[in-house]
DNA sequence: AGCGTATAGTTTGACGCCCAACTAAATGCC
DNA sequence: GGCATTTAGTTGGGCGTCAAACTATACGCT
């Protein structure tokens, strides 16, 4: 170990880098403009939350891309693939393999409508109901992980320009 | 086209469903605890920032993870490969494949340290110094459109937030 | 009825990411 | 000096994602 080493990520703003004849050196890492700017900060965040709830979630042996998934199915009850894919923001091709197995491991099902022979519908069973049950009651305490975080003060402004951000741009 | 499709991705909030006979519809999706899930709108939101993002930076033919790693080079001449990754926010591994395309596009340049000759030191070279001119006014563009979304009364704050959900939860 | 167009879902290929295992080099301890 | 431990970077496997091409159904127009 030479002192170039043990880079702490815990100062949020860029730190100053303590060059000593130009060279960079650990322990602290100059962000520049990405320290002010919204769209990195927004991916650190979100990766951060995300591997959060994914430790929480694979406590119970889920995957956490499978919550809105399952949670999505079973507010809307008989839901298109496609139009569970835009509600959850994913092409639907991504949608092909998680149906399918969501299916085979029986926590939801799929019947092709007569009207129409394309379509599927989707279906919660009442086993995949149990595991949104417990997916749900792990992301609510994930939710209150960040809540205390966030503060109740600012947290539904937060959450109003987080939606208007998705809204505006998409 | 039966009615049940054209789903509408305009209203942020979980819309009412208008189930007919406790089947679930297009034309809007219920969202459930999702809407009011700091996790999700995260997630939304910075999906649409980045797809955004990457349309823009991919008008002058450049992948928009390059940025934060051009950037951070940038701001830090020596950085090595660990201390990049550690900053960036991704595993080690991910940058080795990164890091070898931008030395062989000629963007940056890797030295072996004297000293300990298992480390690299990064430093950007004068054509990746131009290449990251024009990708950060391809960002500044970027974040206008973001802070125009935001309002500048909030965006402060906002950021704040955003940076302490990632040092908290990290 | 028939043909062109639109739509639902699948397939394929590429990419970026993580994690675990690995190699090479440095450090610490005896 | 020698051997266990730590560290920097790479490799390989697996996963989730997108985009484009594809299949099949449905719709609209004449």
């Amino acid at each position: 170990m030479h002192g170039t080493n043990g880079l702490s990520r815990t100062n949020g703003l860029g730190g100053r880098r303590r060059g000593r004849n130009g060279e960079a050196i650990g322990l602290s890492v100059d962000f520049g403009p990405l320290a002010h700017w919204v769209g990195f900060n927004l991916r650190m965040a979100q990766e951060a939350a995300f591997q959060a709830f994914s430790h929480l979630s694979q406590e119970i042996g889920e995957s956490p891309g499978r919550f809105a998934t399952l949670t999505l199915i079973a507010r809307n009850p008989g839901i298109s693939q496609t139009e569970l894919s835009l509600a959850n923001g994913r092409d639907k091709s991504s949608l092909t393999p998680v149906v399918e197995d969501l299916v085979k491991r029986g926590l939801i099902e799929r019947k092709r409508m007569d009207s129409d022979r394309r379509t599927y519908r989707l279906y919660l069973t009442s086993s995949g109901k149990k595991v949104l049950t417990m997916l749900t009651r792990c992301a609510r305490r994930h939710e209150r992980n960040l809540d205390r975080v966030i503060g109740e003060r600012d947290r539904k402004r937060f959450i109003q320009i987080l939606k208007k951000i998705a809204a505006d741009l998409g």
